[in-house]
RNA sequence: GGAGCCGUAGUUCAAUGGAUAGAAUUCCCGGCUUCGAACCGGUAGGUUACAGGUUCGAGUCCUGUCGGCUCCA
């Protein structure tokens, strides 16, 4: 059940109840809560009751709902006036009163401590399943803010102990094969020689791997090459299997580099997984819990293979089993998903993977309720769309990638003399650089973030280093503004300041805003949306850029005045930054 | 052939079924002797692909058509 933790929201709830239960309705507190709206114009109140859900039972128009509830309302504290505008029943708030709910709170911490939902499910979100042997490029970047970004906000909405996160990196597979066969095939030992002490050696496996598909391509057309390629990639993945040989030790070395050039761009990143499952390793027991189901009597065979049959809902035949005895990817889906649900006592199970697994997923979660998984009903899969370029889809196979740690580079590179040269000879070397990587997340997380999952992203290098308008650093900048405006300005606010005094209209549509931070995480966490949360930050800085023009805080005419409007900004800084925190976004003390 | 996602300003994108469909960008105009101009304000730009339906109310839900992308055999 969700808590109704917005102050002022909560404040209406009661006596609205109260109201309308006088007028013949009896409604929930949470069902009042949740009609609670901000009117279009915040000169027509700040908060708004659509009265459409009482018209119903009242069986009159909204309208005159409204003002039937008007006359039944009692005197409301620090509610200056109620007015009956169409369906809709308009309150403003005195001045003083949303600064004592909405900046207080914020200043004194209380409004980002407590979690937004008890009796939360235990939940695993899995997310970036990268490939070893093959670079990470800008589209797995999507991802991997995406999972970091709702793992961010699951803590923060339903509490650190309910939510784990996980990755399932594909270490084995025909990928791998290809790039070793390449490597001994057409590169040559001494080059591998000369790798293995080199910084690049993961990106260079990556290319391994790009420059043997399209060889394997080249030489298909040719049936006798065909043929001798075949065979030797039958053998590469044979010692893999059995675990000995020339190519599994080249396996297990290789691995490595990939698996650290993975940590690398995590770290990058600042993502952190509580869980790693390897590819290779729920490979081999998929295959053996696939068996036993099958001998339970709970799969069926068909054409020698095994699997189950969804045709009659739509979906396919899923096949666990092919009639040589080996796995697919649902079936190391149905052992992964065991594990999570046994191992770890899941009861709900998120899946950041893009859409085109929609029906892949669709199968494995209607097999798991087959299997008597009762958790499959509480799986989701959050599919998202590509990261294309400019002229079409990303491919590794293809080699035509942008690689992510370039993006990165690019990034850092174009803040650092575009932006922060004016800063030379001022900021030591660090503070430049650690501002440039700072600054560059920003852009980077918030122009993968900002945009709603199901639609893709076009990727052009030269758009993405534009950073003017709606972007990560711009609102990163407000924040460096508030914090030297805090440093400057010599007043202390923390001992107490007059709410009275913010009654100007940018100040006042400031505060109304900020109210709203913790209905916008909880809905960013339960649509798994980051992108909203994205837009309410960018519209918090924009209204605070407002309020920066319009009232001057150093040039206030009281110290009262001015220890108000600097409390303002406080928390209006404090809530950029924890609502950045949670899209996995850090802020620049200056920048 | 079957299924899924998408279609909103010139462009890139917003809008839990609710009040006048909003931003950014481009063009043009204005604002630094003033707390940081990576900023602010203004002008211009729309048959929400099309046609029906559901209801007090549809960009949003349902059906169909067209167009783009993806998955399955």
């Amino acid at each position: 059940m969700n808590l109704m933790f917005e102050p002022l929201r909560k404040k209406l709830t009661l006596p609205l109840v109260t109201a309308i239960e006088k007028c013949g309705v009896v409604l929930l507190d949470t069902d009042v809560y949740k009609f609670l709206v901000e009117p279009p114009n915040p000169e027509m109140g700040h908060l708004a009751f659509g009265c459409f859900v009482v018209s119903k039972s009242l069986k009159k128009s909204p309208a005159i709902a409204a003002s039937e509830i008007k006359i039944h309302l009692e005197k409301i504290a620090g509610v200056e006036s109620v007015e009956a505008a169409g369906p809709y029943l308009n309150f403003k708030f005195s001045a003083l009163f949303l600064a004592e709910n909405i900046l207080k709170p914020i200043l004194s911490g209380k409004t980002f401590s407590e979690k937004l939902v008890n009796d939360a499910p235990k939940t695993m979100i899995e997310y970036s399943q990268p490939n070893t042997h093959k670079e990470l490029h800008v589209g797995h970047m999507r991802n991997l803010c995406l999972g970091d970004s709702l793992v961010r906000l699951h803590r923060r909405s339903y509490g650190d102990d309910k939510i784990i996160s996980s990755t399932f990196p594909g270490d084995v597979g025909t990928h791998v094969a290809k790039c070793l066969w390449y490597i001994k095939n057409h590169v040559g030992l001494n080059i591998l020689d000369q790798k293995r002490n080199s910084p690049d050696r993961g990106e260079w496996l990556g290319q391994m791997y790009s420059a043997g598909n399209i060889k394997l391509e080249d030489e298909a057309i040719v049936p006798e090459k065909f043929e001798k390629n075949k065979k030797e990639l039958t053998l590469i993945l044979k010692q893999l299997e059995s675990a000995q040989g020339e190519f599994f030790d080249l396996w297990k070395e290789t691995r490595e580099w990939s698996v650290q050039l993975m940590q690398k761009t995590y770290q990058w990143a600042d993502v952190q997984f509580d869980k790693w499952y390897w590819e290779s390793d729920v490979d081999a027991d998929s295959v053996r819990t696939i068996k036993k189901y099958f001998d339970a009597g709970q799969l069926i065979e068909s054409q020698g293979a095994i699997g189950l049959d969804f045709e009659n809902e739509k979906l396919g035949f899923c096949l666990l089993l092919k009639s040589d005895g080996t796995g697919l990817y649902a079936t190391k889906d149905i052992e992964l998903a065991r594990r999570k649900f046994e191992d770890y006592k899941i009861e709900k199970s998120i899946y950041v993977v893009d859409q085109r697994q929609a029906l892949h997923f669709k199968q494995v979660f209607r097999s798991l309720l087959h299997l008597g998984f009762e958790q499959a009903k509480d799986c989701f899969h959050l599919q998202y769309n590509f990261v294309e370029l400019p002229d079409g889809a990303m491919s590794s196979r293809k080699g035509n990638i942008i690689p992510l740690m370039l993006l990165v580079d690019k990034m850092q590179n174009h803040v650092r003399t575009e932006y922060l040269s004016k800063y030379e000879s001022e900021w030591s070397i660090d503070e430049l650089n650690s501002v440039s990587v700072c600054v560059a997340k920003g852009a980077i997380k918030y122009g993968m973030l900002r945009q709603d999952t199901n639609k893709k992203i076009v990727f052009d290098m030269n758009e993405w280093l534009k950073l003017d308008g709606e972007s990560g650093p711009f609102i990163q900048y407000s924040y460096a503004r508030i914090n030297s405006l805090i440093k400057k300005i010599n007043v202390n606010f923390n001992d107490g300041f007059d709410g009275s005094l913010l009654i100007h209209s940018t100040e006042i549509k400031l505060m109304q805003h900020l109210m709203n931070l913790n209905t916008q995480i909880l809905l960013s966490a339960e649509n798994y949306k980051p992108a909203s949360l994205c837009t309410y930050l960018y519209e918090t800085a924009k209204k605070f850029n407002a309020f920066y023009h319009d009232c001057s805080i150093n040039q206030a005419e009281s110290i009262e005045l001015k220890k108000s409007r600097l409390a303002l900004a406080a928390a209006t800084g404090e809530t950029l930054k924890q609502g950045l925190a949670l899209l996995g976004i850090p802020v620049p003390e200056r920048m």
